[in-house]
DNA sequence: TATCTCCAAACATCAGACATCCAGATAAGC
DNA sequence: GCTTATCTGGATGTCTGATGTTTGGAGATA
């Protein structure tokens, strides 16, 4: 018996409005640009026009393009948003924008941790020692597997604080920020005193001291994110020398 | 010198789309349903089947409706995520959903208050003023309009605290949670004890003192949510009486 | 009863035609 | 010289007919 799977069936259209979509977010085509007529797009993409524009209108939906009769299709400026830019897996422009959604996220997630302080259930608290248990295990065989568990550890306090909203709120906060979380593991040493704080955190919660466990948890993002600045100036330094 | 205003110019691929789009959301057609075939929808509407398709291409791109070969269409489930169903205008489905985004509220708009006794420059102080006089103005006059000026009072205030991330996480829920606001101001006294709460805040902000800010706020949304809730069960009590 | 065959219905795609719209060039009128 | 009319090429908006695929079910068959 081979493994045959269902074949994929993606609909022309589809396939056409993710690769000018792509090419967007790439860059390729920036906003206030004009997309190439669809005569034009026709013939390089080798489908018929009712096909390309059932495309172009779904991006024209979503707020991506803009097709303007007798001129042309424009792609649209970027959101004002930061909420949209974020859920359209767009980075931060700014650094007042990163320093932004920093700050939300350390009001979130402190908010969260102390929730969860005050409603972990027993299976819950179980839970988290388990990942505990795995995160001292990778610290002491090398911790190279040691920010997948760091990632889950947060994820599984957010699920016991049982508000579904902010865990949704914090989602995408959490996606946008995935290297500022990530790229500040690298770091010698590192691992050790995260690992230090989250043995604090899970304790505050462990003895249902909501207070504790906020104090821990916006401790804990704090060093995270000087951590994170201290590496973009070493980073940007490293480009100085380069360059 | 006449206002005249450029006019309107809706494609009819937009003008059916949105039309199908309101039917789904006022339950005319609900999850599950099968809609119209194409050839028969084009005659209803009046349309060519491109422009149909057009229009239910950019629904299907939204995830509204699914489109499968040799069968029909189809209402898409509702999403699963409060923030979606928030996003998209929704309401709530359970007082658990309803508990969550209130609770997301109250922390949210809490640590704002916070920032903004940290944050507010001279004249966010000088436009709370203003705002607090027309407020006293309002309930000296009957109060009729006293609930515009509360919301823009706490639109105000979330500008104080100088985080775009935080206001358009706010902003949606306080959307959703709009119905609760000014329902919760139509029993006497509400706005006399609302009001008094309001100048705690703003004494706190004006004192400087994120700790008292975020407590005046708190205590004033939870009264808020207390008089939802009893106005809640009047309502329900006296349809049982219709009943 | 179970299975197979075949067909009508429904969506997917294409090609062509005509209408409408816009920007720019050119011409006409003052 | 300035405004206005007209033309024109290119682009999108809309419709229609034809063909390909997919699906579910009706009917035939064993």
């Amino acid at each position: 018996m081979s493994t045959l799977k269902p074949v994929s069936r993606v609909t022309l259209a589809e396939q056409v409005a993710e690769q000018i979509s792509s090419q967007i977010a790439e860059g390729r085509w920036k906003p206030g640009d004009k997309l190439p007529s669809e005569a034009e797009l026709c013939g390089t993409l080798r489908i018929g026009r009712s096909t390309l524009r059932e495309a172009l209108k779904s991006l024209a939906f979503v707020g991506m393009v803009q097709m303007r009769p007798g001129e042309g299709t424009y792609v649209i400026e970027e959101s004002r948003l930061l909420i949209d830019r974020i859920m359209a897996r767009g980075s931060l422009k700014t650094d007042k924008e990163l320093q932004d959604v920093g700050e939300a996220r350390l009001i979130l997630e402190g908010e969260i941790a102390a929730l969860a302080a005050e409603r972990a259930e027993p299976e819950d608290l179980e839970r988290l020692e388990s990942i505990m248990r795995e995160m001292t295990r990778s610290l002491e065989s090398g911790g190279s597997d040691y920010v997948d568990f760091d990632v889950e550890f947060h994820l599984a306090i957010s699920q016991c604080a049982k508000n579904q909203m902010l865990y949704e709120l914090l989602s995408p906060i959490r996606g946008v920020l995935a290297e500022w979380i990530s790229k500040s593991q690298e770091l010698p040493g590192i691992q050790e005193n995260a690992h230090r704080q989250h043995i604090k955190i899970l304790a505050a919660i462990h003895s249902r001291n909501p207070e504790k466990a906020r104090h821990a948890m916006k401790t804990h993002l704090r060093t995270c994110e000087k951590t994170f600045n201290l590496l973009g100036r070493l980073v940007e330094s490293k480009d100085l020398v380069e360059a």
